[in-house]
DNA sequence: CGCTTTTATGCGGTTATTTGCATTTTAGTG
DNA sequence: CACTAAAATGCAAATAACCGCATAAAAGCG
């Protein structure tokens, strides 16, 4: 029976073993910490609400570790995607080394590859290196770290170094938001550095974006827009969304 | 019988597990969480309801059967891979460093891993990384380098470099041929240097061989055959073909 | 310090969920 | 068509959640 005197310390001591364990039980916790389970609920009901766990029937879980993984994302929009990737893998020339990065369109793209494409592939997303083995003429190179379990790709600082390595001639980038003056932005704290290098390393730098992510803004900036060569999008855009980027200089495809 | 206290969390466990398996059995489900099928059923229905899977006779299968690509090679022996694997994984216990080398058996036992275990893995193959994604509280470490697409992992000198910074409590080897005399033998010359780091750098080392690969030779040399603690194979063994391994100490387990 | 206000907590009573069991219905199989 | 296993249905017990309300401690204040 551990002694708490403030509120607030045992919510977040709380939330603490919510990550620790996984799941919290409001029975467990009334015993641990020695007050009523009403408390504990309503302790629960407040996180809830705060949006920093999901409460479930006799306790709480984590808000979606692992629930929704990543191929089962957005699945209505497969359609979009496979022709945004398809588009995408128009630019890639033979004997080129090309970098690609995590996400759903990304992942795309790697399954649309011309079928006899003669290149190196950088990658850190385990899903694209087994698309990938599919294509007798792709050397893969896969870039090793702690695997981001939300995301499934690594995003370490180990995978950031070994991205430095190399120079490539194209890079395909899995983007949270591209907006004009705000740039480019990410969900993922953790993959911002990745980013990065994978812009830095990169000789063009195409994004798809689905028609959504078109002037949105996430939380954390990776780089200004202009870092972008290719923005390929859907052909629904209106050209005045699509005007800013193109008085950058950045090349706007419509699949 | 794993202990669940919370329904939602029972629930997606059974998501994660159909994610892994492909498939999802009542009757089996009711075993492994202690309860009625009926509330199995119920759960199975509300899932169902959800969208999240598509109920049938006897279970539940995926939504979409060809998303979640199955690259087994020889199906024929699924079942027994997935004894032995079963087998294998009752040696890992909470909190361990677990070495996972390449191959369709070792892949099998990431898929079998006990639902809730608390480790880290460290994987260079690119499959076992995405299976191992569906597991809440494993840590996976993917291994980069050249991807082996015969083999579906990394095996050049930079994974078997870093597989060297690692000291683990035990390891899972898939290997081409044991051998009382010759020892442990590859097909793959490119494999035999990292298959010799996992050994040297994990306590336990484990190796699953279907029947016919044991007293097979191979044409590379790993290790001689003591280098290994357990060997996990068939029920159908003779006895007299384990004596030799078990003369070496080896601790000889049968599925 | 006295006083009020806010916050945190526990308790009794009520309602909602979950679960297992018995029974009936349906689906798969030869 | 008959047999078996699985599913659906109704029901009752156990448990958790919810709703006020009372109490008490903490905070704010002249």
């Amino acid at each position: 029976m551990v002694v708490i005197d403030l509120p607030q310390e045992r919510r977040e001591m709380m939330l603490r073993e919510l990550r620790r364990k996984g799941k919290l039980v409001a029975a467990e916790l009334s015993e641990q910490y020695g007050v009523s389970e009403d408390t504990i609920r309503r302790d629960l009901s407040e996180l809830a609400d705060a949006g920093l766990l999901k409460r479930v029937h006799g306790g709480a879980l984590p808000l979606t570790p692992s629930n929704m993984p990543y191929y089962e994302r957005d699945k209505c929009k497969q359609a979009v995607k496979s022709e945004l990737a398809l588009a995408a893998s128009s630019l890639v020339k033979d004997n080129q080394l090309i970098l690609i990065g995590g996400g759903t369109t990304t992942a795309e793209i790697a399954r649309n590859l011309p079928i006899n494409l003669h290149a190196t592939v950088v990658t850190t997303s385990p899903l694209i290196a087994l698309y990938l083995a599919e294509y007798a003429r792709i050397e893969i190179i896969m870039v090793g770290g702690r695997i981001n379990k939300r995301e499934l790709v690594t995003s370490d600082a180990e995978a950031t170094a070994k991205i430095r390595c190399f120079q490539a001639d194209i890079c395909f980038l899995g983007v949270c938001g591209v907006h004009p003056e705000v740039g480019i932005t990410s969900t993922l704290y953790e993959e911002v550095d990745l980013v990065r290098a994978l812009i830095e390393q990169s000789g063009e730098v195409v994004a798809t974006v689905t028609a959504d992510k078109l002037g949105a803004i996430a939380p954390y900036i990776v780089a200004p827009v202009e870092n972008l060569t290719h923005i390929i999008t859907e052909k629904q855009v209106p050209q005045e969304t699509l005007a800013p980027y193109r008085a950058l200089g950045i090349q706007v495809i419509q699949a």
